[in-house]
DNA sequence: CCATTCGCTCAACGTACGTTGACTCAACGA
DNA sequence: TCGTTGAGTCAACGTACGTTGAGCGAATGG
């Protein structure tokens, strides 16, 4: 039953997964500008030429290496948020995923990019504010968002030694509370 | 008593400074590596040359450029810690200085401007630590750094409008709470 | 007044980049 | 079996960069 793929087409595909996969370690090891379609060749063991071939451009090739954004999360209500959202520190702490940690290093230097960062992060503005009480709500939720990116980047691109030295839930418990905080409109 | 400079070392002094402008706006706005020595010189109006017989190279250039980092702040007590934290808002949102923006957007992509910003972040969270009871007071004011790191990059950087929307005491007063989870130690 | 300093420009260098077009050769379909 | 397709290579292009060395002309100081 397995259909084996004819050889032409297996290796086309396989060849363009290793262009891929060459593209967004050297994207999110040193960024857009200083990744060339030399090197992204020479890592995947194909000639420079091949890559202009498949992927048109060096834009082109980002684009392709920095998609499968995450998904946004459903609409809960503000505690389940914040647990989510702590959830995923997992992900972005333990081992982001190359395309994300490409399109986080890239987005802060490479226009395109950033515009697409931006999308993708107002989307998870607006699910956020869905479950946040208040006419504040979008403002909360962004500072949630923006408390998480910080994180994120303090990790993955800093790489501070006080963050990378505890596991994720040591991280994750000091970091509810901060959350919570700014999820609740406060009894003042 | 106002001593005149003679015109000769004056306009040294000068075209120095309009270079070091050019080249702060300059790598804020796009980042070391697309910041080219001629761009500068150009923005400066100057020669290229120039640029290097003063400065030696784009390195020994970003290195001035990046110079004057804020000053890492007293042995205060947690309250006061967050209350000058947020107090820093102004200066991160309102208009960061040329000096931070070009480090902040560039040590994400360069290398070396990478180590400068990892140093001056461990000073901060250095003195934060001081202020913070407990063991893991550094891993708490790393956190509190680099939630107010995430805010600045996302204000600054990623330009998200539902923060540039407000002004910095709306996000100080939302933060306060956040930052404040962060210091203490809680009852569990 | 004249030799010297020095701010500054000009023209060029070597290099690395993104990109292109012609080519080779194995897999393919009829 | 044979012409065609398409994966992959090769050599080269134009361009932009960082950097250099020679030179110009005005300010300098004795």
């Amino acid at each position: 039953m397995s259909e084996r793929l004819p050889p032409r087409a297996e290796r086309r595909r396989r060849t363009e997964r290793h262009i891929l996969d060459a593209a967004r370690t050297l994207f999110a090891e040193v960024g857009f500008e200083r990744t060339t379609i030399r090197a992204v060749a020479r890592a995947a063991g194909v000639d420079p030429a091949l890559v202009m071939q498949y992927f048109g451009s060096k834009q082109e090739l980002f684009r392709h290496a920095a998609e499968a954004a995450p998904p946004p999360e459903e609409g809960l209500d503000a505690d389940e948020l914040v647990d989510h959202l702590l959830g995923t520190l997992d992900t972005k702490i333990g081992e982001l995923s190359p395309g994300s940690l490409a399109m986080l290093r890239s987005m802060l230097t490479h226009p395109e990019a950033g515009a697409a960062a931006r999308e993708a992060l107002a989307r998870q503005i607006d699910r956020l504010a869905t479950g946040i009480p208040g006419d504040d709500a979008r403002l909360r939720a962004a500072l949630m968002t923006v408390v998480m990116l910080g994180v994120t980047i303090g990790h993955q691109l800093l790489e501070l030694e006080e963050l990378r030295a505890v596991p994720p839930e040591e991280i994750a418990r000091l970091l509810r509370p901060s959350l919570l905080a700014l999820t609740g409109p406060e009894v003042s």
